[in-house]
DNA sequence: TTTTAGCACTGAACGTTTGCGAGTGCTAAC
DNA sequence: GTTAGCACTCGCAAACGTTCAGTGCTAAAA
């Protein structure tokens, strides 16, 4: 069993080496520490904390570093969060200022908002809905053979795609299509929209229209990336700036990360749950193992009927984790009140 | 005045400095080159290319690497490109594999393509039309208060914005400002356009629309980004590789010239000519500082009427310039069929 | 006049040695 | 349980020597 003092000394060994990234001596903690011990003392201190795994020497006559262990213990019972500053505060409602048409477009100022609030990489994800149904369909031709498909669904995302009408098919065709698919899918959930493009919906079309393997191609598509999880980065480049300067490998692959398709992004993650609470995770604990000396804050919103999202900031392992554990409560909260009021403009 | 054997030397240093990133001393140039002097004449020939400002030594007991005098010299003088090979060719036309609903997506492709295949990093812009016109304008209400905007120009381009009407705004209000956009300025150059939107078309929404501010706003936002160069960067993250390892600030630098808005870029490029040759700038000789020991490779390609775009790799001093001069040539030359099969879609 | 062999010299790169200092563990006394 | 004292460890940086690739110069050969 730890004594109290020993925590205390665990817990001055991860505030110095997050402020100066060296290794903690015993002289230098009793220089910090609001109680007053030797150094040998606090050396049988720190002994002990390394026979229980929670530091570690760099060699063996260095200071004391806290270990992935330390920093769970630290995590999960010493860490008090520091209330966001005022300063922050309004940053993040300057950050908030313009005006937004789109859901995503919010989404997507929150990473940089994060990003250069806290000068770590801020990946933020849109509010799921777990029922997102298609709630309109649009077609609208541009002259040129040039159409424009644009999709809605009932979370306020609009997505749109461009393609060429092959020279065959007649304007009186289109506008069959557009009510078939009006009359048959809108409303509908997304999932059973899909289901139904692989069912009856084709033979449909197939009455009215020569070649409808065009048409599902496009609806397809739009589809798709409506139901798709978008993420959004702010501060990339950040990276470079806590991250071993020597291993370029190891910046590009992260980069890759951000770069490819949603998955690697949802496996980081993890699943959006509604424990509203701000949950810190190791690079060690990670799966993907190229983020080993890094850390990972994620936590939650909640914005109602319309669903709960999600909000994550990477940086080093040694971060000042109560200041950024208290900056991302408050940054939920704000985003969250954003979004309602977002969605409440239009249900007016 | 230099001989032909000097000449020749420098020639086989720059080729033997681009492959091995070393300085490349007498011996290794008596090994290398096709006729046979000894070292010592070697070294005297290397003096006086030394003399000309040519070549420099990293020490005073070093090899030889070539100056930024001695590339411009090679460059203008020595080089000769070599044409890309059957494998390239392939993968160029396999690239454009896919198919395409919009010349951006081109373009985007063309940076992608060129990355892949150097290693380096691609710049693409977008043929540049001299008198951009209006072609179509689209206003679709998609329930909710919100439209979607969407403007067409003769160049095939399509941008589209959201916005949300003010709930006292009627439909028929709307529609009459659509009409009012169709009569006036449907047809008319892009510049034009917007002087209009200054001009007289304020007075006329005014009379039909009670508060004509906001839909102007919109407008003149999507025809800002109709007229706006887009850009696209390929193999930015080759960057790392191809750049010292140990200055993370210049990394930095550099990839914030392509996250910023275009006016970087267009600096950088310089304005689009319709000299359709292969173009070298030595990064010593271009304007942002960041860029001292890179190398700029640019090219025009010409889409006739549809205007003229510009191609650009960017990569260390050290490139196998006769190799990428080559292929950059070969590059223009398809881009500008494929877009020219493109336009030629749209007319027949 | 041009080319070549020979030689002394230079400076980077790399390994070894050395001294210093921050830090530890242990012991014995408080 | 706490503290002073001491021997010990190890990383780090400076100092030093060796090696090696390369140069410039000179004098002889072509």
């Amino acid at each position: 069993m730890l004594t109290k003092r020993q925590l205390l000394v665990l817990k001055e060994i991860i505030r110095s080496f997050t402020e100066t990234g060296q290794p903690v001596g015993s002289k230098t903690l009793m220089a910090e520490l609001p109680i007053h011990v030797s150094s040998a003392t606090i050396r049988n201190d720190m002994k002990a904390l390394e026979e229980a795994g929670l530091i570690a020497k760099t060699h063996s006559s260095s200071g004391r570093v806290p270990s992935t262990k330390g920093y769970r213990y630290y995590l999960d019972n010493l860490v008090e969060p520091a209330a966001a500053s005022p300063y922050e505060i309004a940053a993040i409602q300057q950050g908030f200022g313009g005006h937004f048409y789109k859901i995503d477009e919010i989404v997507a100022q929150s990473a940089r908002i994060l990003s250069n609030l806290t000068n770590y990489t801020a990946i933020t994800l849109g509010p799921e809905v777990t029922n997102l149904k298609l709630t309109g369909f649009r077609m609208v031709p541009l002259g040129n053979h040039q159409v424009m498909a644009i999709l809605v669904t009932n979370n306020g995302n609009v997505v749109n795609q461009l393609f060429t009408l092959p020279g065959e098919v007649s304007s009186d065709e289109v506008e069959k299509a557009i009510r078939i698919v009006n009359d048959q899918l809108v409303g509908l959930p997304l999932g059973q929209v899909a289901r139904k493009l692989q069912g009856d919906v084709p033979s449909l079309l197939f009455q009215y229209m020569a070649s409808p393997d065009g048409f599902l191609d496009i609806f397809g598509n739009v589809l798709k990336q409506a139901a798709a999880e978008r993420f959004y980065v702010g501060g990339r480049l950040n990276l470079m700036d806590y991250l071993d300067d020597s291993d370029v490998r190891k910046v590009k692959q992260i980069f890759s990360l951000f770069d490819d398709d949603t998955s690697d992004i949802n496996q980081l993650l993890g699943p959006v749950d509604d424990k509203s609470g701000v949950r810190v995770q190791l690079g060690q604990e990670l799966t993907p193992d190229v983020l080993d000396d890094l850390s990972l804050i994620t936590a939650s919103y909640n914005v109602g009927d319309h669903g709960t999202g999600m909000i994550a900031l990477l940086g080093p392992t040694q971060m000042p984790y109560s200041k950024m554990i208290g900056l991302l409560d408050a940054f939920r909260a704000e985003l969250a009140k954003r979004l309602t009021d977002y969605y409440s403009h239009f249900e007016q």
